[in-house]
DNA sequence: CGAAAATTTGACATGACTCAACTGGAGTGG
DNA sequence: CCACTCCAGTTGAGTCATGTCAAATTTTCG
């Protein structure tokens, strides 16, 4: 066994977190993940392309984002450790994708593919139990967040954010915090500004 | 069998949309289901409360909403037949609601347990699968709704919103609309003006 | 019909945006 | 080690979309 294989066994408890897997289990669903490196500045998702993979964050920091009419861009979701990533509306659906998925600091991921995970889904029934309970906390999670567009102001939704993501913040740009907020990178500035003083 | 019990056999595939039950198992998921009519302005979840249930709509119309710390309710989710509606935030975490769900609509409902479901996710795999399909797909449609708020002024929204939900329109008052769009029912008013004349 | 609820309208206020200029830091190369 | 460039962030002035508040009007429904 090498010491990639080592480490993405390893990886395999982190994924399923809270799930008990036997040895036979682990040893399955390894042979369905890849692992992927990616660097800086690469897309694992372009709009209009098919979207047939997800990614598991080992390390690293990634964002997905929509580009509006006027050439805007929008982050729906950002990704560190622990957490997966893809256009999910384009996944869960198969149609193409509305976003893109980019890297924003040099990443470790695990990749499956929907075929693969159709397979894990039938093959040990409690990955699909797994994954039912991942999108329903994505559910809470983004019923939260259309919540907070709802409402809270520009500078409340910033303190929410801070208070909720803490280490997404350490690891992204302003300008990034500010698009996934819906507010621009002068309006975030503003707002640093004042809290700064206060 | 009684006219209830017929009907409620009759909607059990209605539920469960694209899978394929055996009568057996229609039975089991009907021991598992009660069904329950609501009046207008009743209170099916209520902010603080436990929410062990949720809710299959037969007919009727609801919201579900949250009251922020000034008193404003912001619509989180309607309601409309073939649609499910609860506190999902609360429901899925089994914490304290931090919603109300209110009927608009006298409703004719199918009300399902966190326990009883369970039960069924265990003795009818498929219906798992399909709960996973069903947050999947909420998944899809909440994050449209994020980037709806991300990218469209609120005259985009009001489109969007008629082209997305247009029985959900006839179901409803302006209020609501403005409230789940994220405006006032001033603005939402000038809008429907400033629309009605091009 | 009449009261209550919902919607519309007007005048004014304001939070956030736009655009353009400026600052500061990180990296690069002469 | 300085000069240059690039990128991120900041600042200022003016604008605009949407909010606020109060009043008028229309619709709903007992």
């Amino acid at each position: 066994m090498n010491l990639r294989k080592l480490s993405l066994n390893q990886s395999i408890p982190q994924i399923f977190e809270g799930l008990v897997l036997t040895d036979e289990e682990v040893i399955l669903i390894e042979s369905r993940l890849d692992r992927v490196f990616a660097k800086k500045g690469e897309r694992l998702v372009e709009i209009s392309n098919n979207v047939d993979c997800q990614y598991f964050i080992i390390s690293g920091c990634l964002r997905s984002f929509y580009v509006d009419k006027n050439g805007k861009e929008h982050t729906a979701q950002f990704g560190i450790y622990d957490w997966w990533i893809s256009d999910y509306t384009a996944f869960f659906s198969q149609e193409k994708a509305i976003m893109n998925v980019e890297v924003i600091k040099d990443a470790d991921l695990l990749k499956i593919s929907i075929e693969d995970l159709n397979y894990l889904y039938k093959a040990i029934p409690k990955i699909e139990t797994f994954f039912r309970k991942r999108a329903e906390w994505s559910c809470t999670t983004m019923q939260k967040r259309i919540l907070s567009y709802l409402s809270l102001n520009a500078s409340e939704r910033y303190l929410s954010f801070l208070n909720d993501y803490p280490e997404v913040e350490q690891n992204v740009k302003n300008y990034h915090i500010a698009s996934y907020l819906g507010i621009t990178t002068e309006s975030l500035s503003r707002i640093r500004k004042e809290l700064s003083r206060a």
